[in-house]
DNA sequence: TGGTAGCACTCTCGTTCAATGAGTGCCAAG
DNA sequence: CTTGGCACTCATTGAACGAGAGTGCTACCA
């Protein structure tokens, strides 16, 4: 029944914005003071009934008020839910936040989602961009003890990434330095996922295998590879917003809260999802997102982008109770702007 | 009044002992059940009244048992507590879980915060090595775009700090290679101390004014140098384990725990006195530490070296109720054991 | 004179009970 | 279809109360 009659869905919005600000379950006198005044609380009930038995509506017990399950939130965000456009000023407020910090990556992002957290309420998270389509900028090898050497990859948005790699055999630092020359030369400017094609490449084709030096970089540059793709950065700030939300002023919810967070990649795989589909703002709602550590939580989030092509994800999280006609349009602004500073560079 | 009777100090040591297991507030007849055989419950409690004259002990009101006060613990730690020693075989789980680890120091200094953490069911903290004392590997700059040029410090300890420095005048990559070879080669092996020491000593002499590129590159590492000695490592683990304690269990005390832990500098400095001063086990308590967001929680730490030189400390924070006659033991194994394995490389 | 037994007293905590009030469902009338 | 009215349900609150833990004090004992 995708089909609710004009005044079903006044009194679900009703509910879903009362209970949004109160964060108490709504009855129907409240609705019909507040929001309705055409009609008795009696005939509310009536509607009210009808969307509880549609399962958009919830009592946590007999006699209290009515409170949005996942389902009426949904149809809530979908369907009815009218975004406040920004005001100028926040607009102003938002950009002027991250124009002083544009020029260096790390701390744009960061602050972005500061800027977020921060505007919302809530927590902010910023996904970096996606590592297989950033450029590689520079890459160093450097002997630190025998046996042990660190790759250092340095990509053009200015992510410096890590790894030490033990081998069997030891370089010196000579060689390790011509295996850099050598690299950078075929490999700046490419992205790291054409790298890593061009490198599966190259060792599959036998003649390389005889040039000794050239097979041997291109084997330790695909082991640090290897953890490189795997470690994906995610800021989030403003975690301690959350527990000002009443939801959580129980303790054990507060620990599911903490423990979701402390693994990021679950984050980051959600993440992910808003960058596969289509762009623009996309709410996952507790359940929805199929982890069980974030089943009271839901996620605002956006992908941003240079030109056609996606970078990565940015967005809000917070308990499923969150303004979400003020923090859509936050979300979809920020984005935007974000989308607009990468452009710049080059 | 430093000095106290053979009773007090047995009465003393079981409320502390007792309220460590119980959380509770401890009566005299609990005592004199469990711990003190010979004597009755009113004896106890005349001790316990003299105790709470001298500051030592506190009655939350005035039908409760006593908790000791800060000052009742400090005393409990200096001179009476015993330390249990290891386990042979705790001392080999310790042992086992940084063995496998210890060929990279970033993840060996992460997993020895984590040990700590798990073996004292609080958070693990562990303060990387001094950047001062950390000798130089490599440094490299590479030129992200123009007016952009990121630094990255290397040091033998396997510490990777870049930093992105914006110039006024824009210089290509060949001649930022020159830079890079040329300090390579003066600095390598030196400590970050005394190259900073050096440099600073360089820009005064005149002549090297005249120098064009040695001075660029000389005022271009100072500047990474300012960031570098700023940011200080600081792992922290087992954040999570600290809310299973129950003077967490309410919810505005979290808030203030997760708030001392969020900027982690204060905590830096606190380990930062562990170093200053003699070795061994330190334990600061409460207020001691006289930064008012660590007023309920208690340091216990200790630094690790190679041979003689201080590198850095290593610790456990939780609340003022631990069981510091174990941990006090956990943390100096640890030391030692990191101490030692700071030795081997080479 | 130091230790002890006993007792009255204090204070917290959990339970019970009744009153309150918010909110509902349903019915009969408009 | 809407509405007013009414009986009913249930969470919450506060008061009263008893139980239990623990104390301080005093009188007594070795």
């Amino acid at each position: 029944m995708n089909q609710l009659s004009e005044r079903a869905q006044q009194v679900l919005e009703a509910v879903v914005i009362d209970h949004i600000r109160s964060g108490e379950p709504v009855g129907s006198r409240t609705i019909s003071k507040r929001h309705l005044l055409q009609v008795s609380s009696a005939t509310i009930r009536n509607v009210m009934a009808d969307l509880e038995e549609m399962g958009l509506l919830l009592q946590p017990h007999t006699s209290a008020g009515r409170v949005p399950t996942e389902k009426g939130l949904r149809f809530y965000i979908d369907s009815i839910m009218k975004s406040k456009d920004l005001e100028d000023q926040e607009k102003r407020l938002i950009q002027q936040a991250l124009k002083d910090v544009h020029k260096d990556l790390a701390t744009l992002l960061q602050k972005t989602s500061k800027v977020l957290s921060g505007f919302c309420k809530q927590a902010g998270v910023v996904l970096w961009p996606k590592i297989t389509l950033t450029r590689l900028k520079h890459i160093e090898f450097v002997r630190l003890r025998a046996h042990q050497i660190m790759v250092i990859l340095i990509t053009k948005s200015g992510l410096v990434n890590h790894v030490v790699l033990h081998g069997e055999e030891d370089v010196d630092q000579d060689e390790l330095d011509k295996y850099g020359r050598y690299l950078n030369d075929i490999f700046r400017d490419m992205t790291l996922g054409e790298i890593k094609e061009r490198i599966i490449e190259e060792m599959k084709n036998e003649k390389n295998l005889f040039d000794e030096l050239y097979s041997r970089a291109l084997k330790m540059t695909d082991q640090a590879f290897q953890s490189t793709f795997e470690s994906s950065e995610l800021y989030i700030e403003g975690q301690l917003n959350l527990i000002n939300n009443p939801e959580f002023s129980d303790v054990e919810r507060l620990r599911h809260l903490f423990h979701a967070f402390e693994d990021k990649s679950k984050i980051i795989r959600l993440l992910d999802l808003t960058l596969s589909n289509a762009s623009g703002v996309k709410v996952i709602l507790g359940k929805e997102s199929s982890l069980n550590e974030l089943y009271e939580l839901s996620i605002i989030s956006s992908p941003y982008k240079r030109g056609n092509t996606m970078l990565g994800a940015l967005g809000v999280i917070g308990p499923l109770r969150m303004d979400y006609s003020r923090i859509v349009p936050v979300v979809e602004f920020t984005a935007a702007l974000l989308s607009r500073l990468m452009e710049e560079p080059e």
